[in-house]
DNA sequence: AGCAATATATCACTTACGGATATATCTAGT
DNA sequence: ACTAGATATATCCGTAAGTGATATATTGCT
């Protein structure tokens, strides 16, 4: 029995923005909650602000999902460490494409917009 | 009494790939409904695909909040063509621009993988 | 001592989205 | 002429996602 019955990542698309941001931020290095949170809110994690409703409710939706997963490592009884899966990795980068292709899109049309008259 | 009594663009961001892919169909040209459906599940609309309860659920809110109208033109009196308006254009742009900024952020995080170990 | 920031948890409310159904017209194939 | 599929919009209901508030405890600053 290998260990992934994980769906196509494609199938996850596209991602809310909350989720794209999380797992960016997670993307490199595991970090605790509040940590995510603040570093989504910068203008590199995203520049999304969310409250810690929309932040625990989220983690534990991608959790389910298989996305990210706690590490049981704490340097700090009051914080727990999240870590995105290999899964997560996959869903991430597949999202990062669309995203591409969607601002190629952007540049295009503001393109055409330049040119118009 | 100015026409505007927008917002500031920015307070509606993040915009979910749904509001961000009918946008950006809509930057350009005025379209009605069906062929924005259609265009926004083609890559360069963003792949996101969407019913019709999707479709006409967020039209109906991106008219409340001014990032659309409807036209009144009609080549055919089963389609309602609608158009982005000036306020939906900086919002649209404003939300590029934050994906600008989150791509680099992917770019220099894929580097730094790249270069680990 | 008191206040702000850190850190997580949870609940209630609203909004957004998905999927199905319905209706009607038009077009292409047989 | 019949039929199937695509076009085009409308609406409804259930679920998922996000918001905002409240709660609790600890840490650091002044």
């Amino acid at each position: 029995m290998g260990k992934a019955d994980n769906p196509d990542p494609n199938s996850l698309l596209p991602l809310s923005p909350v989720v794209f941001s999380i797992l960016l931020v997670l993307a490199g290095s595991e970090k605790h909650g509040y940590a995510i949170m603040k570093e989504a809110a910068l203008p590199e994690g995203g520049g999304v602000t969310m409250g810690p409703g929309t932040l625990y409710g989220s983690l534990d939706r991608m959790m389910r999902s298989g996305l990210v997963e706690e590490t049981g490592f704490t340097d700090n009884e009051r914080r727990r460490y999240y870590r995105i899966t290999k899964f997560g990795s996959e869903v991430f980068s597949a999202e990062a494409a669309r995203l591409a292709r969607v601002m190629n899109t952007v540049r295009r049309k503001a393109l055409l917009e330049g040119a118009r008259q």
